[in-house]
DNA sequence: GTCTATACCCTGATAGAC
DNA sequence: GTCTATCAGGGTATAGAC
């Protein structure tokens, strides 16, 4: 896992892999058949690790839905400083690397998009009061992720966090509608963030 | 460029190159001192060409600045479903693929993202008006490149346009504010797209 | 400038003793 | 199940004649 995220999966060697885990050829071979089935096995642990490694972290001091999201993409953030830079979503990395999956690898990507949008739209149907009327939960997901990976693209590029704060301050403006006719306000107490 | 953009670049090969050009080893090298140099050409080719191969087939018959910059998705959109889902933006592709970036190459792909930016943001000060008030446009411009490659990038993964369709609704959502008090909204005149 | 031939290394994967 | 040794192939890059 710690390898290809931070060199890519091409660019790990089988020898780069049994270095680190101080293990033999043999034996790695015993277990998988395979370089790509060590990659299946590794989009299965983020998928299945998705609570546990991404989301309880990030949310363990966070209630509030729209928060939580924000919070979510806090995570990433961190991820890009702590990293210097080096480290963005590994999924992302892997679905624009590999440009002939095979449908199995495809399968997991998928996967984990799905489980990873699926967090976030929870969380903003539990916020739909707060939202703009027309806002549908399941797009406004695909939206916050397509932006999570966009942004981390460029912050990873540029080796600045400025393309990253853009893109979440225009999200955040987007996510509250400055009048909501109508419905109330949440009340704009200090220092929520 | 195709190869690189088809199937990336580590997954291309020199004898690849070789063999779609019909040209030899020795022909090549006597031109480009290695591999890497050749990346660097064809970022250097996307950069200096984006106005004659990317803005302008996208532009050549839309003249709304806010038109604009959806035709500018729409092309990749064309693109998706031209390519059956294989081909997507090749920066971002070499962004997230290239992860111990020589600087030569990272300053290559920062030059492509920043004149994409600038030529979207450019359309959204044109648009400036019409636009919420709160409105940067360089920061939206930011947006709005994050939005397409990780739009692109889910779409391919779904191989669907159904993600990046759902992003670009919600981002036509963004930009174009329900209301604007004491502005006279664009006259909603019949067939503009 | 272009050709063919090839050096040399690292790749993923395997063999077979223990 | 794990070890060492190794295979066969492909990788980038070079040599040197023409």
């Amino acid at each position: 896992m710690e390898l290809f995220a931070a060199r890519g999966y091409h660019s790990t060697s089988i020898a780069d892999i049994l270095r680190a885990a101080g293990a033999n050829s043999g034996s790695l071979y015993h277990y998988f058949p395979g370089k790509q089935d060590l990659l299946l096995a590794v989009l299965d642990t983020y998928h299945e690790g998705i609570d546990e490694m991404l989301l309880g972290p990030a949310w363990q001091d966070v209630d509030d839905p729209i928060d939580r999201v924000f919070a979510l993409l806090g995570k990433y953030r961190e991820l890009l400083i702590t990293s210097d830079f080096f480290l963005g979503c590994p999924i992302g990395d892997i679905a624009l690397e590999v440009h002939e999956p095979d449908p199995a690898v495809r399968e997991r990507l998928m996967a984990n998009f799905t489980a990873w949008q699926g967090a976030v739209a929870r969380c903003l149907e539990a916020a739909a009061p707060r939202l703009a009327d027309e806002a549908d939960a399941e797009s406004l997901a695909t939206l916050v992720l397509a932006l999570m990976e966009g942004g981390v693209m460029l912050s990873r590029t540029y080796r600045s966090t400025e393309p990253f704060d853009r893109i979440v301050a225009e999200l955040r403006r987007l996510l509250t509608p400055s009048s909501k006719p109508g419905r109330v306000q949440r009340t704009p107490g200090p220092a929520r963030r």
